[in-house]
DNA sequence: TTCGTTATGTGCGGTAGCGCACTCCAAGTT
DNA sequence: AACTTGGAGTGCGCTACCGCACATAACGAA
């Protein structure tokens, strides 16, 4: 495994002195597709820190139907409520584009955020995930299935280097909870706008400045968001 | 002014040698309906903590439509993002329930923080919140308008003391993100059901085990989840 | 009492997204 | 080369909710 553990962009910013610490109990693992992070109330064993993976935050509801909160990619860290004392959450995270990220124990996350500089960095980060639930809350409410499809490729998209998505219509119709077909649909419209090319589980954008003023508002507020609480973490 | 400071759990769970300090920082100010505690993205002057009335973060579209994205009442504090480190957020906070509270200096709250009990309440307290906005996501995405006003009726009056809400169906329209007639036509049949009563602006709860009936999972997964997690903090 | 205001009730056409039942097609597999 | 599998495209009736327009009703001030 070749990953350079800084691809992370929270573990890149963390001060040197906290960076040698931590080295050594991070652990790369490989991320493929579809494994379960944690699963919806059991307590975590790990935090993850994906660098060229993505996981998807998602809620499974009692009818098995599922809507996704936020993701997270290599600008962040997968198991919040580790630090925030929760040890669990009612949510699942799912790794929504393989690839690898770095772990760490629980043990260690929780002893080494009560260290002051590291806590602020996380604590910052937190923040911004919040707001990218609370704007999928919104969107979910008042967006069409056409904006929230181009909203959802340019999160993944900025959380990954090139522009090419390994996924399946079925799959983005699951996070973001609504039928296949309607994203099939979308992704229709977008393909003969020629933004977006796909085939069989590929996509590829190909304009994204198309994309994002077909988005509704909420990608640019989400972004604003990140780039201003961690300016140091999301310049790939 | 006759109110018990304590009635915010939330301050009624911090250690007494804690209590002690902050007591001589908290100011007692009445919250009338309406009231904007702070404006998306400005920054914060004071942390609130509500104990007789409710406040509702909501985030406002650019095209003026609003959506809810969690209530905070006397279990919680308005204004997280100031020891989250952000200063500000894109949400608005509005008072939803008149009442009182009390206030804290925006730099006596970030000093204090820095003080360890004081920080994993507030941490456990945020975690609980999280969990609120991602179920309203979910909540927005699958359930129907009837269930949602279930909810959002319950979530409400865990945060007051009585079985009677003043609140006009309008106003409970802005913060679900729907049509005022949608309300209405939810509420004509609870009433009809006789597990509510109402007249202008006043409802009135008659049978919360039949709301809970009528309502989706996620009034029950968040009301878990702040039982489990304040678990001092939610005993009226 | 009268009148204006604000809260609530009702009707109607429009539409986004749903559930379901298919078909079509690309890419492996044997 | 035939077969299987899974991704993607299409049609259809249905429902929840929307936008708009208006009717009714309660309350408070003059």
């Amino acid at each position: 495994m070749n990953t350079d553990p800084k691809k992370n962009h929270l573990l890149a910013s963390l001060p040197a002195g906290e960076w040698s610490r931590w080295k050594s109990q991070l652990e790369e693992v490989e991320m493929p597709l579809g494994e379960v992070l944690y699963e919806s109330g059991a307590t975590l064993k790990h935090v993850y820190f994906p660098t060229t993976s993505i996981v998807s935050l998602l809620y499974v509801m009692e009818n098995g139907a599922s809507a996704e909160i936020a993701v997270v990619g290599n600008e962040g860290i997968v198991g919040i409520s580790l630090f925030m004392g929760g040890e669990s959450t009612p949510s699942r995270a799912v790794v929504q584009s393989a690839g690898q990220g770095l772990r760490m124990k629980s043990q260690v996350i929780k002893k080494e955020f009560k260290q002051s500089p590291v806590l602020h960095l996380l604590l910052r980060y937190t923040q911004a995930l919040i707001t990218q639930m609370a704007q999928t809350a919104v969107c979910n409410r008042h967006h069409t299935l056409d904006q929230q499809l181009c909203r959802w490729l340019l999160l993944s998209m900025d959380r990954l280097q090139g522009n090419e998505l390994v996924m399946t219509q079925e799959l983005i119709a699951n996070m973001l909870g609504v039928r296949r077909e309607g994203v099939t649909e979308g992704a229709l419209k977008l393909q003969k706008a020629e933004l977006i090319r796909y085939s069989r589980g590929r996509i590829t954008v190909l304009d994204r400045p198309g994309l994002e003023q077909r988005s509704c508002e909420c990608y640019a507020v989400v972004k604003k968001e990140y780039d201003r609480l961690l300016p140091d973490a999301l310049a790939t």
